[in-house]
DNA sequence: AAAAAAC
């Protein structure tokens, strides 16, 4: 049964009654330039703009004062009232703060349940809600592996022998069987093997390198592997789990923490932003995981607090992200510059939702001989994500967020407003849109890398819980962060990369449920015409015809677009336009299975290869 | 050009 979302349905139906409220329907935004759309730039100012298409949803509002701030009676007075309530709600009663809120638990029979299931209570309208995946949207998943003798995929668990405590969280968590990169990447993981894996985050990544580790520790475990004398205070964790930002590390360490449940392996998280001294306590308390960011890490290994020596299993999440311009040289120094085994001496596991090939080529320094493992997305295709883009002037744009929310909250539950994820392109900018949702009576709230560490943690709370449904964010939150219901992705400002739209739609539409992805376009995102509308049509995706237009215009056919060069974007037309390298890399000799049918794979990792793991 | 990541 495809459950699709309510929320996400409903926020679908509010916004294309927004959309047709607004003018013409492929032109969701500018009431006077209905046709020719964005040829023709004819700014009307936003308290004009919508008088004159006045239609269903947004009438009653549109019957107020022409005034630019007439949008404040959207929710004046209504139980949105209350501006930047994030700030209520306490620090120690959510389920993310810092610290050891866990508690003094020694052993592992003190040990804290994380499953909050104590005395076996089954929850399972709550419990599905936070874990019910939606399986069947899996069922048709192309799924692609090139190398050496790759290790046939399982089709359960139980064909696993991941170990009883282990099986029984499996079990807590409410995971049936395993996802299409779990079953493939498992095995792989188990036999020893280094692994680049493109898989969608939410389609079960973090299982995928988690179980591995922990069954491969528990195992050492049992040999009474021998670690060094713990002098000086020096801690000699056995796998590093490293992240591109502070909120992924804390998932991940959450997850990781519900999947080692008294099977003796401990995990400890460590990032910026927070007091040092708790993260040191409990690396002293021993750790076999750590969990990190980047800074964080290299600040502890400069104390030498932490040693690297003993690792036997190092994962990259959002692999391509960090290894771009920015985090490359931390993660060298870190991989290669520090006390950790070479490749080969430790098994790498490198996952990402996107991989360009000349991350690839980067990657591949910190692997033995691997194997590629490319998971298509859920249901396929991005039909779980209706993408839509609008083209919205930039004046524009506030306004007609304020339309999508408004006809969304109408259309809400109980009038409630589903949660909303709005990406801008600068802090400043988020912070500046955060202020005017608010004042217009729109409960935001914002997350971005100007905020306090609590500031951040404390918003992602409240979007979570429905307490602020707006979140307006920067490219922090584009990546990994799994936030059940996000009805409704909207791109305020496009990134430039059109990995990053990738990764930032992929907020909703997780675990096999259905979501919402707008986008504002304008001619300032003249250079992701071409990628975004390829990326839509492969989704089957309804592409604007002035989107096909621009997409088609010579100017923005390649120079401006990145690392790209021309047609760059993504895995899919590298192989169905036959850019495969014949096979010539030695990382790709054969061992293929399942797919994209016969065609032998992709080209290595060193050719051209696939970028994205959306097919 | 911006964002992220240590103090």
């Amino acid at each position: 049964m495809n459950t699709r979302s309510s929320w996400a349905d409903l926020a679908a139906n509010s916004a294309a009654e927004s959309t047709n409220a607004g003018s013409s329907a492929n032109n969701g935004s500018v009431g006077t330039t209905s046709g020719n759309a964005p040829t023709r730039p004819t700014y009307v100012p936003p308290h004009l703009r919508n008088r004159a298409a006045s239609s269903d949803p947004p009438a009653a509002a549109n019957s107020g004062p022409a005034s630019s701030n007439d949008r404040s009676g959207y929710g004046g007075g209504s139980r949105w009232g209350v501006p930047r309530n994030d700030y209520r709600g306490g620090y120690g009663g959510g389920r993310g703060g810092w610290g050891n809120r866990g508690g003094w638990d020694r052993g592992r029979e003190r040990e804290v349940n994380p499953f909050g299931d104590d005395d076996e209570t089954e929850k399972p309208l709550s419990e599905q809600e936070n874990t019910g995946i939606n399986f069947d949207a899996y069922e048709d998943i192309p799924v692609e592996t090139s190398g050496d003798n790759v290790p046939p995929p399982v089709n359960t668990f139980a064909d696993i022998d991941l170990g009883d405590a282990l099986n029984q969280n499996i079990r807590r968590c409410k995971y049936v069987k395993p996802t299409p990169v779990q079953r493939h990447a498992i095995p792989i993981s188990l036999a020893g093997r280094d692994l680049m894996a493109c898989a969608q985050t939410g389609s079960g990544k973090t299982a995928a390198f988690c179980f591995p580790i922990i069954s491969g520790i528990m195992k050492m475990q049992d040999q009474s592997a021998q670690r060094p004398p713990r002098g000086a205070r020096t801690v000699y964790p056995l796998a590093l789990i490293l992240s591109p930002t502070r909120e992924l590390s804390m998932q991940i360490h959450e997850e990781a923490k519900k999947f080692s449940y008294q099977t003796g392996v401990k995990v400890v998280v460590a990032y910026g932003g927070a007091p040092i001294h708790q993260q040191l306590r409990e690396l002293e308390r021993g750790v076999d995981i750590l969990v990190a960011t980047p800074g964080r890490l290299v600040d502890l290994l400069e104390r030498a607090r932490v040693s690297l020596q003993m690792i036997k299993y190092l994962a990259l999440d959002e692999a391509d992200r960090m290894l771009d311009m920015g985090f490359e040289p931390q993660i060298r120094k870190i991989v290669e510059q520090m006390d950790m085994p070479r490749p080969g001496l430790r098994q790498t596991m490198l996952f990402s939702a996107t991989f360009p090939k000349e991350i690839q080529r980067l990657a591949s320094d910190f692997l033995a001989t691997y194997i590629f493992l490319a998971v298509g997305r859920v249901g396929s295709s991005t039909d779980l994500i209706v993408q839509r883009v609008e083209f919205v002037y930039e004046p524009d744009k506030r306004s007609h967020l304020m339309d999508l929310l408004y006809a969304q909250r109408e259309n809400g539950v109980q009038g409630k407003q589903a949660l909303t994820l709005v990406f801008v392109e600068t802090k400043k900018g988020a912070d500046s849109l955060e202020h005017w949702l608010c004042i217009n009576g729109f409960p935001a709230t914002s997350i971005h890398g100007d905020r306090s560490q609590q500031e951040r943690e404390q918003a992602l709370r409240s979007f979570k819980t429905g307490n602020t449904p707006i979140l307006v964010a920067t490219d922090v939150a584009a990546r990994g962060l799994d936030i059940p219901h996000v009805a409704h992705v909207v791109n305020f400002d496009l990134p430039n990369d059109i990995d990053d739209y990738v990764h930032r739609i992929g907020r909703t539409g997780r675990a096999g449920n259905s979501g919402l992805a707008t986008a504002f376009f304008n001619e300032g995102n003249a250079s992701l015409a071409r990628p975004l509308s390829e990326l839509m049509q492969e989704a089957n995706q309804e592409v604007p015809d002035w989107l096909a237009r621009y997409a088609s215009r010579p100017s923005f056919g390649g120079g401006k677009n990145r690392r790209s060069g021309g047609g760059r974007f993504g895995g899919r037309d590298f192989r169905r336009d036959s850019t495969f390298s014949r096979g010539n890399s030695d990382y790709y000799g054969g061992g293929s299975s399942g797919g994209y049918g016969s065609s032998g794979g992709y080209g290595g990792g060193h050719g051209p290869g696939v970028t994205s793991a959306w097919d």
